[in-house]
DNA sequence: CTGTTAGCGCCTTCAG
DNA sequence: CTGAAGGCGCTAACAG
């Protein structure tokens, strides 16, 4: 493989020059850039990674960190995966995937300790997250996606759970729906203070009342058969009811199973959202679902981008950025039938 | 940060007595084993991972690397990346993500060239996939996950998708099922050669003589919709039809519903296997599906082990292992009802 | 069994 | 605008 002192013996110049042609650190003559550029063209040379990043102390490496005991991760996650990898390599850096597989601090400072990265991006961020003390006395940068109330002043990303709830609510009650299920992740997350459990619960109860909806809300564990049991029941005692909101994808299969086991139609007789989903799971089903779906690239790549631009120093503000849902319609919603 | 000079001061030895102490690359006395030990811990030392690759050449850091435009990566795929991060964890590894987005050569070997990684892991393996000319030109150490026929000298694993084709036909005979369907992927998936379709078409033809069965293949495309009409004009041709065999997830819920709108139970009238898939994807689904699954986390263990032994040239075969997928019953399978 | 030392390839002062 | 040279922290000969 060519060094860089390749380089600049075929150049002609000295080491330092061809390392500030590449890094633009300062200004070079016309020709002798040329002259460099030529003769990296020539050996293919590519500036090797690990030497660059011990002399400059930036590995221009980031990691994505996941919690122990992976609750239920998803479809959605996949795709922030790739993404925050497509979003690193945008900007000439890579991502490493780190996996904790216990909540020792140990584990996750000695991995910070091997200074291989040079930031991290925090996935599945709880309440009091046990992860956000340790980098901070490593003094990393690091960015969370998603909210920890206990950490008010870091840098996150985070859907907007708040609107994108206002906006379902207002959806479904502009098409007529006064009789609204609310399905909830399991009360177990509620009450272990899960961000977007805890904060759409609230969400739900204030809009239903703003927006004058008579709103039932259920916390579901995240398996089809309890989805079908809650829905069954819902249908039961709340037999007017005429949508579903469901914020869980692995129950939805249930509550549909429960919505036509009792002979009801979709979107004729009921409504189904499934909420803060994705495209890839709304069409794993048929019909395929009407959904608000997680900004998942836009929100990855922001806080891939303001991450690294907090590794080179270019700002220092405080980025918090909520960004609510979108809605695609699909075949599950319609007017309410008031019969 | 304190270095290895500190821990050599603070123990009173040479440095490259603590070098050797910690990669064990020579015997230490026991005494200054114990200073050593005792002043990293005071210290709280980690060895740099960046100047230890420069010094070494080898980084410890492997990629897993998907090709461009991910044709339906879903949740099989998720499990297999985890499983990989965390296998590299194990064996003192880090695993990077390279996703590319083009075909253009050059993309890939520029990231080779820098010499960030010790080996690579090729997932979504095609024939004549473009990246392994690449990589042998590049002489970096890779793994394949899955097969190409035209380089059929590379470390491998994979799915022994024939003999779990056996497996499946087997077991559904066994249950008295005569009338078999199997739904493999898109017939373009077909023709452009990939390994799991190909040769699940092969494995259903010879296996369905061999034991007797009346079978019929269809491609479908992967989408719920596609499923449903492969699935009802099935139904509609060969009302015989006791099982379905299905190597395509995601046009899973199109069959079910096919099955159901025409009026059949599942398990009682006909049995549905879920083939080639995951427990993600089975317990999606109300009934759960019986399910051949791949084993995704020993497959990768054993691509990520053998990789990294590949690396440290601790031997030289070429390792190729198939591994069948296991059967995992659940509620979609029973008994063939012959009247 | 232990210590000394020359790099690994690049960045970045410092001196022109 | 350019060059020389000293590290970055660690490994691995080489020399006891």
């Amino acid at each position: 493989m060519p060094t860089i002192k390749d380089v600049a013996a075929k150049a002609g110049v000295s080491i330092s020059t061809v390392s500030y042609a590449i890094s633009g650190e300062r200004p070079i003559s016309v020709e002798k850039k040329a002259l460099i550029e030529q003769a990296m063209k020539e050996l293919d040379y590519r500036p090797h990674a690990i030497a660059r990043s011990l002399a400059s102390k930036r590995t221009r490496i980031i990691a994505l960190l996941f919690p122990p005991v992976e609750r239920g991760i998803g479809l959605s996650e996949l795709s922030l995966i790739t993404n925050a990898a497509m979003a690193a390599t945008e900007q000439g850096y890579h991502l490493v995937l780190w996996s904790l597989v216990s909540k020792d601090p140990d584990e996750l400072r000695h991995l910070i300790r091997q200074e291989l990265v040079d930031g991290v991006i925090l996935m599945e961020v709880h309440d009091n997250d046990f992860r956000i003390p340790i980098l901070r006395e490593q003094r990393i940068p690091f960015f969370l996606f998603g909210q920890d109330s206990s950490a008010p002043d870091e840098n996150f990303v985070d859907t907007d759970f708040i609107v994108s709830m206002y906006r379902a609510l207002a959806f479904l009650s502009g098409l007529g729906h006064r009789e609204i299920c609310f399905i909830n992740q399991s009360h177990d997350a509620f009450q272990s203070g899960y961000g977007p459990v805890v904060r759409s619960h609230a969400a739900f109860e204030r809009f239903s009342v703003e927006l004058k909806i008579s709103g039932r809300e259920c916390f579901c564990n995240s398996d089809p058969a309890t989805g079908f049991r809650t829905a069954a029941e819902v249908l039961e005692q709340r037999p007017a009811t005429t949508a579903f909101l469901v914020m869980n994808d692995r129950c939805l299969s249930g509550v549909i199973k429960a919505i036509e086991k009792k002979g009801r139609t979709i979107p004729g007789d009921l409504s189904l959202i499934a909420h803060v989903s994705s495209a890839a799971t709304a069409t794993m089903f048929l019909p395929s679902l009407t959904t608000y779906e997680m900004e998942g690239h836009a929100l990855m790549s922001l806080a891939v981008g303001e991450l690294i631009a907090r590794i080179e120093k270019k700002y220092f503000e405080v980025p918090q950025r909520l960004m609510p849902c979108t809605l695609v319609e699909r075949e599950t919603t319609g007017a309410a039938r008031n019969d």
